[in-house]
RNA sequence: GUCCCGUUCGUCUAGGGGUCUAGGACACCGCCCUUUCACGGCGGCAACACGGGUUCAAAUCCCGUACGGGACGCCA
């Protein structure tokens, strides 16, 4: 049998960095056994649907560079199927009619909670006969739960565990409007999709036993699980807004690798030895249940940022820049000119260097792509009647030679800065600095020099001393 | 309240009875490199929740306690 994982998410509108674990996960699992990852939409809740909400999980998972097996399923689709498995059950005897009304069943919780009782269904209805009814109540059906023995889920990161089946409450599996519930869609869809594998959180694990009931019912082979440990914010409470970015299209926007949030967020709950930078393609290799951990793990931006300053630096400097444009337009309305474009690539080596995410190189690139607008309070402390000298000479000193390449300007500054100022080189470099960038950070100057060309350079300088000049 | 799960440095984790004076990574601190910032190099700080067992020997196995998390919907 062929090894099917799954990875099927509700259409929310966004797609959080919980989920985008469990599809990674889901996905790493099927391509290590050399099986198929299917996507299912989750979509049978009708008021919360729409076809946005869809497109930003597909958007999501291309994103991650999460390929899947199947055009994506929609379960609402399959909904005759659901019914039909319910009537079955209930010809079969598995399962009942119930006509509470939702007020009678709130009503026996809270009545159950003051008691201290177990707040599940009371199966009230699950010996009565349907003549019994009331009046202009449409039933729902529920599941025949077994009253006696246990029910063992062998899960293949928790282990073994065991849940009475008297605790498991006769759940419904179809509504009074007919429509089915979700408890019955997955199962149904599961089994005809031919799931072996179910990998997802840790919060479900509960509805695993009860999900099986079904599965026993129908007399289906029950598949493999696997339940996730939650991912929880640096509070240690589920990771939510307010711990900052959860949703794979904002880390996108902050500016992080694809192949940065795959590897960060494979570590994230599962280990091999100390290996920390591990690549998709190791992965795949390397992927089992054996190295998932037990416990929740809380979310920790800056190992992740660390992560990304890595894969940045490892990248091609072609699908940098291709990245880069984005976030230049839309951080700094900056669109690439052929020359802004040349810079960049010859400048990308010392920029991607630098930067640990996308956002950061961005700003850097500007350095080179925009003339300074304005002096930084520290540009300005080196830009003064003290270093006006040193930026006329050096303006000078560049006019004369023939090609700026970096060994010329390292050579320039330095020999300046043998015969003016003790050997200093701080001294020629800081004013420049402040001149060429307008900040007191920049990349190495020399070859900043040497991107930006003579007359590019000595313009900037120029523009420093008139602004000395003025002050 | 009921049921389920978890607990090793601040964080992610390695560890599966002796090799643990508990290893790695991020963060933090210090030094070096250096024209700045960053990178890099070197070094440092820092953890087996607690209490009982089992055993010659426990971070590793068992039980309990505490704490944390999750589930208890005609949501998914």
């Amino acid at each position: 049998m062929t090894i099917t994982t799954r990875f099927p998410p509700s259409p929310t509108g966004m797609m959080h960095i919980g989920n985008a674990r469990t599809a990674l996960f889901n996905w790493l699992y099927a391509r290590h056994t050399g099986g198929k990852f299917l996507i299912r939409i989750e979509d049978t809740d009708r008021a919360r649907h729409s076809e946005e909400a869809v497109q930003v999980i597909l958007d999501g998972l291309a994103w991650l560079g999460l390929a899947y097996d199947n055009m994506p399923e929609s379960q609402f689709a399959n909904k005759q199927r659901h019914i039909d498995v319910a009537n079955d059950l209930l010809a079969k005897g598995m399962a009942y009619k119930c006509y509470c009304s939702p007020e009678e069943l709130s009503e026996m919780r809270e009545q159950a909670k003051v008691e201290g009782r177990p707040t599940a269904y009371d199966r009230r209805w699950r010996d009565r006969d349907a003549s019994e009814a009331p009046d202009g109540i449409e039933p729902v059906i529920r599941i025949k739960a077994k009253l006696d023995g246990y029910m063992t889920v062998n899960d293949q990161v928790q282990g073994d565990v065991k849940v009475a089946y008297n605790h498991l409450d006769d759940m419904i599996i179809l509504r009074s409007d007919g429509t089915p519930t979700y408890m019955l869609a997955v199962v149904v869809d599961d089994h005809d999709m031919g799931i072996t594998h179910v990998m997802r959180g840790d919060d479900h694990l509960n509805n695993t036993f009860r999900q099986n009931l079904i599965y026993e019912a129908m007399g289906w082979e029950k598949p493999i699980y696997a339940h996730l440990p939650l991912i929880h914010g640096p509070d240690g409470a589920k990771l939510s807004k307010r711990h900052g970015a959860v949703g794979i299209r904002e880390f996108q926007e902050l500016g992080y690798l694809p192949e940065t949030m795959r590897n960060y967020l494979l570590k994230l709950g599962w280990a091999h030895g100390d290996n920390e930078i591990i690549s998709t393609e190791e992965a795949i290799k390397l992927f089992d249940f054996n190295g998932i951990g037990k416990s929740a793990a809380k979310f920790d931006y800056a190992k992740l940022e660390n992560l990304n300053a890595h894969y940045m630096n490892e990248a091609d400097n072609e699908r940098l820049i291709d990245l880069l444009s984005p976030f230049l337009k839309t951080h700094h309305d900056i669109i690439l000119t052929d020359i802004g474009l040349k810079r960049l690539m010859a400048g990308m080596d010392e920029l991607k260097e630098r930067a640990k995410t996308l956002v950061d190189l961005a700003a850097e690139a500007t350095l080179f792509l925009n003339t300074p607008s304005e002096y930084s309070e520290k540009a300005q402390k080196q830009l003064n009647g003290g270093t006006l000298d040193t930026l006329k000479n050096l303006s000078n000193i560049f006019e004369k030679l023939t090609k700026l390449t970096t060994e010329a300007v390292d050579e320039a500054c330095r020999s300046y800065a043998n015969e003016k100022l003790e050997g200093k080189l701080g001294k020629v470099m800081m004013p420049l600095r402040a001149a060429l960038t307008g900040t007191d950070k920049s990349p190495n100057l020399t070859v900043m020099v040497a991107i930006l060309g003579k007359e590019e350079t000595i313009s900037r300088i120029q523009s420093a001393i008139e602004y000395i000049e003025k002050q």
